[in-house]
DNA sequence: TATAGTAACTTGCAAAAAGCAAGTCACTTG
DNA sequence: CAAGTGACTTGCTTTTTGCAAGTTACTATA
């Protein structure tokens, strides 16, 4: 029997807010769709053909992810065949920051990695 | 046969700085040590006793890490019994802002949460 | 009308990583 | 010399990843 799906934020594992931000995001691939997001990305076949190759499950699990968390918005932008476009809430563009810092550091220690969001 | 051991940085999985960051420091532990460094532990005992209780082998898997991606440097601080102290390089005190970033969205969104970091 | 194509996922399964408990090693202390 | 302690390591089960193939709902073409 599978346990009891956690509705976002249920449980905590500890009281410091670093803790509970990496329950949101502390994994290889959230903050890479973020980034996308903030690259103006909105469909689910242009986060897959970011440089990182996200596979499919993951992308589909890491979105509803988001969303359940108040990260992100889905919304159907047409019928007929319905497709959907993700959106940042505000909660998740005050993310920004997290993004710009790891930008920062990254871009100078990993020399010749450019960083290409959109601001 | 165990694949060759990859060394810090030899391989990415994309040009962008982000991903490059998360490659080292993306997952739900390391961030949190890095953490502890900054508020003064040094010792593997204190990082055990974080409120997020740390697998034993996932802390050592981690400060190895840390090492290797050169955040975090180890030091005897006495012999008989040899004990080391892990404290953070240049390049691991940069993360202060990445961190900084993720308290400031951690007590935001999860009120009660509050950081403990010394700066 | 039948055939092919496409976007957006879902499912199945093997491999890797996480997590828990117990064990080891080098000492120190009573 | 028996017990204790800090710092890990090992073994094993569970969970998460990652790859590939399958599915669904349409559209476009012959």
């Amino acid at each position: 029997m599978p346990r009891t799906k956690a509705k976002a934020g249920e449980f905590k594992r500890s009281p410091c807010p670093v803790a509970n931000t990496l329950d949101v995001i502390g994994d290889k691939w959230s903050l890479l769709v973020i980034r996308d997001l903030f690259a103006g990305k909105t469909i689910y076949s242009e986060f897959q053909v970011s440089p990182e190759a996200i596979p499919t499950n993951i992308l589909a699990n890491r979105l509803t992810r988001l969303i359940e968390h108040g990260l992100v918005e889905k919304s159907a932008y047409q019928e007929r065949p319905v497709r959907y476009a993700y959106t940042l809430t505000q909660k998740g563009r005050e993310l920004g920051p997290v993004l710009l810092e790891m930008v920062k550091w990254g871009e100078k220690y990993f020399p010749g990695s450019k960083a290409m969001m959109k601001k």
